[in-house]
DNA sequence: CTGAAAGCGCTTACAG
DNA sequence: CTGAAAGCGCTTACAG
């Protein structure tokens, strides 16, 4: 029932040739037929509604303007506004996203990442993070096209486009420090994640500037990003007598304050509490939550231009690219009353 | 450089005709073929690693295996779990999904729309609202497979898939009741959107109930459902001294929230405000969020459910599924104290 | 500048 | 049960 007007519908009403009429509604060949013919046939094609089959292009053409999307979850907040950065730059060159869910879940991940390949997507961004990921091992022998969004980028296939995080954890410790904190710990991300390791590494090095490290009754390491993992991480800290925990991200400090809330413990009174990324409402939450912001969705546009430079640009050199972060003081942080 | 092997490749390490292969290949017509030559087959594609190309047989079969998804804006979050319900329902069956954004725009709508036709997807599901939907028209005219969610189906060739909004709003205005307001204003949401006209029914219906009325300079018509639009709604809606503000959605409510808290009003000793939805971290807020918790999910993956029912289930049928509500009684509600 | 042909990788009536 | 052929709707060398 779909499109019924093909080319040859187009090509009987203006009296030319089907190929005549490719040529002739395709931008790039158009100049090639005769203005007057071409016009024949846009006006054609114009009265019959005719819709190109871009499915019957791709087979002869191995492109099907559409590129894959693989994401751990997308009801974790930092994940729609990178979605929406790259669907509006596709949009602009009329691509198209295929998008997947994976859990960070192998038996999932390959599943939808054979479903996305099967479909000819012209090239992937990947917003998860497995540090030894046989999906980015499979695209990069594949030698389809890749960006990687929030992780470093691994050899000299794929393009990366990430937050400057260890500018990001650098002004956070500055902060607390200057409030005098010296005790700080740790509720890091979840082991064998990327941008876990980015992260807890950032906060070692920006806290050995200070001269300070963290006691290894301090760290805890969560088993997802969730607020529930952030909560018990949370408890496991405490016996630490740390006066500031820093989250890995802001899931996991909201989990922390649950946990605060739950043994009366006051944010930031008796301790302070730091997220990373910025997400929707963390200025709405009680109290509202000193953070790092990282450009979310301007990640997901840089993402989906530098796809479509190798796409459509023809740019073959990997791109990296590190956005700024923005440290933002809220009120989930305050001046150490050392505890006892 | 994309999937390389092709049928005929099994076919001659198999020894059979490319027929023969697709025969033993495909689940529906694999009874057709002689068990022993379709094991043979089944071995050479599994060595081979061979990959159908989807492409190919969409030209064939007229089918994509893939949906489309027509969503206002990715970055509200009462949408991504909505989105993810889909897709987990999709995956079940290798179906995937292609999504955009509109914006409740027009001109942007017409566009991804097209985008996503050519692409030939099986079917669609619109998280968009238009009441007078040109989109929706001309999927029903196509004969395309249609879901629309959170808002009322028309026409006979429709499924749909909503929320129980009426026993939501009547729960909430029973509960305001039972606090003792009887001056209840409304912030609703914009004109021309399907579920804003249904939700300020809705309240009049319940208003009614109780004997009654919203005083004609205690409602405000949203924009659009942000946060920006609520708080001037809030503004304007505030001259009427209701003691309480029904939103149409949360955004809307915790924009109401920022205009009381900068006007020094407290809320909810002196004006209580309720929600709709019960979006991620409406719980932690400040204050917490009376709200209506809508089943995001569980819409996505009933949208899921009964788009798959028709194309592979053969229900043709439209399916009207209206799932329960839970009203939410949290700390943006409190006793009234008439206002002066 | 235009036409005729071939072919992308599948599936499916049609024979045998 | 299997093979040979046709064809889905395009695009693009190849002639003319």
């Amino acid at each position: 029932v779909q499109s019924r007007v093909t080319i040859r519908d187009v090509a009987k009403l203006s009296g030319v040739h089907p190929a005549t009429v490719s040529r002739a509604l395709n931008e790039a060949t158009r100049h090639v037929v005769s203005p007057v013919t071409a016009q024949r046939v846009i006006d054609a094609a114009r009265e019959l509604a005719y819709e190109p089959d871009l499915t019957a292009r791709t087979l002869r053409t191995g492109r099907t303007a559409t590129v894959g999307i693989l994401i751990p979850d997308l009801t974790n907040p930092l994940f729609p506004p990178i979605v929406r950065g790259i669907e509006d730059c596709l949009a602009t060159q009329d691509y198209t996203a295929l998008m997947a869910n994976t859990d960070n879940d192998v038996a999932r991940e390959r599943q939808v990442f054979r479903a996305l390949r099967a479909r000819q997507v012209d090239g992937f961004i990947l917003l998860t993070s497995h540090r030894n990921d046989v999906t980015l091992k499979a695209l990069i022998e594949a030698g389809i096209p890749v960006v990687v969004v929030n992780r470093h980028a691994t050899g000299p296939d794929v393009s990366s486009v990430s937050g400057d995080d260890a500018a990001g954890m650098s002004a956070l410790v500055d902060h607390l420090v200057s409030l005098g904190h010296k005790r700080i710990a740790a509720v890091s991300g979840q082991r064998g994640l990327s941008i876990s390791r980015i992260r807890h590494r950032a906060l070692e090095v920006a806290l050995k500037e200070h001269g300070l490290a963290l006691a290894p009754n301090a760290v805890s390491f969560a088993r997802t990003f969730s607020e529930a993992e952030g909560d018990r991480c949370a408890e496991e800290v405490l016996g630490s007598k740390a006066t500031a925990i820093v989250a890995a991200n802001d899931n996991l400090a909201v989990g922390c304050l649950d946990a605060l809330a739950r043994r009366g413990i006051n944010c930031p009174d008796d301790i302070s509490v730091t997220g990373f990324n910025d997400v929707l409402f963390m200025d709405k939450i009680n109290p509202p939550l000193t953070t790092v912001r990282t450009p979310h969705r301007l990640m997901g546009t840089e993402a989906g231009r530098i796809l479509l430079d190798r796409l459509v640009g023809g740019v073959f050199e990997p791109q990296h690219v590190v956005l700024p972060v923005e440290f933002v003081v809220r009120s989930s942080t305050a001046i150490s009353r050392a505890r006892g």
